[in-house]
RNA sequence: GGGGCUUUAGCCAAGUGGUAAGGCGUGGGACUGCAACUCCCUGAUCACCAGUUCAAAUCUGGUAGGCCCCUCCA
């Protein structure tokens, strides 16, 4: 199988360095405000990625951070923590912002059928790992003091820039004019490994550590938990692409250097979505949460749909439209699978075959868009019976995740004596062409939530 | 200033040298008391220009548009 891998620039054969384990890392949320849409595009690409690995037979060893401390809004000692900032603009204690948000996190990849990673850990208990692994990168001469703070010496690692592709000369120093120039750096990009000097002394994160009391860098918290929990090496690394600089580049400089070796083979990052006014951010303000599309009247699912057919590395513009659109689709999907009967044999050749081109079209470079046109395929395929139909279905939903042969809740008996009452009424109207009161007890069906379908000679429904 | 990505029908898209998948929408039809649901039918000289080739959406060069990054960000 085949993946675009960041580090090469190019779509690369995956293999991994244990056969048959994936061991990957994905860089989680800083959990000081709600994940909006655009941020769980990213959670839904990686668990697709995983699940396709699983579906090719792969073990899958996945950890995730949760960043609860030491993320600064700049990387400059000037910098406010984003967990600090969110606390006092709730009055709350930052454990309890981590707490909170965490949760409401979960939430949202639950209603979106994402995985939680089996092994999910806070950035604040970890600093032990952080201080061992500053203290060697001291000791070998890849770290300095300065200032009171300790920075990684980027001059010391030849390949730093080659992640994200930059070129040294060519980097403006504070692009954006609310980012302040540390001078305590040796380099402009060297960056800040633990802290002890911070304009905001009421800081309440804060341990004690070689280099007095401090708070560490955003970036060793990843570094540490994924050696703490995969060892020294990785397979995979996801993230979105906007971690790639400077927050992966400093992951590798700083991992590579403490280990003293290559650390991660695969770097697979997703793109953003965008909205008309361009990518959607929590610091712009105005965002969008699952909670919101719920309100307003979409299923989560809905969205996972929009997103899988879409190319994870590829921008998407979201309007609501096109998630009508999605909704629509999937929607339609969801009853066409419905209306399939479990009838005939099962065709274990047809089956195999469909399954190998399942997985062709995840290990090219996790062609979403091509999984869903493969699920169609096996929809409208005549030679198909009913039972090999919902075999291959429910393999791909494995992936997929779409809930395609999830029953709607059955509905209670009470409710259905209700319709049924309301179905003799209309029929009955009906048959003295009194349409006005037939189409009266439709809506009103309706507004309950309950579409009448007509045919021939009978009606049925189905709750939306 | 530098770097990267991207441009296929109204929208999302597949396609990786051999002559344009799929989904949704639109329009038409069947069904219906009318609708909805469902079913059938329906659409593209692949941004533009030049080149390589027997053959290009697919490779090369250029032009134009869009997006993103250059220490908040998924």
């Amino acid at each position: 199988m085949k993946f675009y891998n960041t580090l090469t620039k190019s779509v690369d054969e995956f293999v991994p360095n244990e056969k048959g384990i994936v061991k990957m890392y994905t860089c989680g949320p800083t959990v000081y405000y709600y994940a909006h849409i655009g941020n769980l595009r990213t959670y839904i690409f990686e668990d697709i990625l995983q699940k396709g690995l699983e579906y090719c037979g792969y073990q899958v060893k996945r950890v995730m951070n949760i960043t609860d401390v030491g993320h600064m809004t700049s990387d400059a000692d000037t910098g406010e923590d984003k967990m600090e900032k969110g606390a006092k603009r709730e009055g709350k204690t930052v454990e309890e912002i981590a707490d909170f948000y965490t949760k409401a996190f979960f939430q949202d990849l639950e209603k979106l059928n994402v995985k939680k990673p089996k092994i999910v850990e806070k950035a604040s208990a970890h600093i032990d790992q952080y201080v061992k692994m500053v203290e060697k990168l001291l000791k070998d001469g890849y770290a300095y003091i300065s200032n009171g703070n300790v920075y990684f010496d980027i001059s010391k690692i030849p390949n730093y820039y080659q992640l994200s592709g930059k070129v040294a000369e060519e980097l403006m120093i504070g692009v954006r004019d609310t980012v302040e120039h540390d001078t305590a750096k040796r380099n402009p990009f060297d960056f800040g490994l633990w802290f002890t000097l911070s304009k905001f002394e009421n800081q309440a994160m804060k341990w004690d550590s070689p280099w007095g009391v401090g708070y560490p860098g955003w970036h060793i918290e990843c570094s540490g938990i994924a050696s703490l929990y995969l060892g020294e090496y990785l397979d995979i690394h996801c993230g979105g692409v906007d971690n790639i600089f400077p927050h992966h580049s400093n992951e590798i400089a700083q991992s590579e250097a403490y280990f003293g070796h290559k650390w991660c083979n695969f770097w697979m990052h997703g793109e953003h979505l965008n909205d008309a006014k361009g990518k959607m951010s929590k610091s712009n303000g105005e965002i969008l949460t699952v909670s919101a599309l719920e309100k307003q009247g979409f299923s989560p699912l809905s969205y996972r749909y929009f997103c899988l057919g879409s190319h994870y590395r590829k921008q998407l513009l979201f309007s609501e439209e096109s998630l009508n659109i999605a909704a629509s689709s999937y929607r339609k999907l969801k009853s066409k699978v419905e209306s399939i009967g479990e009838e005939g044999a099962y065709q274990e050749d047809f089956a195999l075959s469909y399954q190998e081109k399942f997985k062709d079209a995840i290990g090219n470079d996790l062609n979403t868009s091509m999984m869903l046109t493969i699920l169609y395929d096996v929809i409208k395929d005549e030679k198909l019976t009913g039972t090999t139909k919902l075999f291959l279905i429910r393999s791909f939903d494995t992936v997929l995740s779409l809930d395609l042969l999830k029953k709607e809740e059955k509905v209670v008996h009470e409710l259905d004596c209700f319709v049924q009452e309301k179905i003799k009424e209309r029929a009955l109207a009906k048959e003295n062409k009194d349409y006005q009161k037939a189409d009266l007890i439709r809506d009103e069906l309706l507004a309950l939530g309950i579409r009448l379908k007509d045919s021939k000679d009978q009606t049925t429904y189905e709750r939306l």
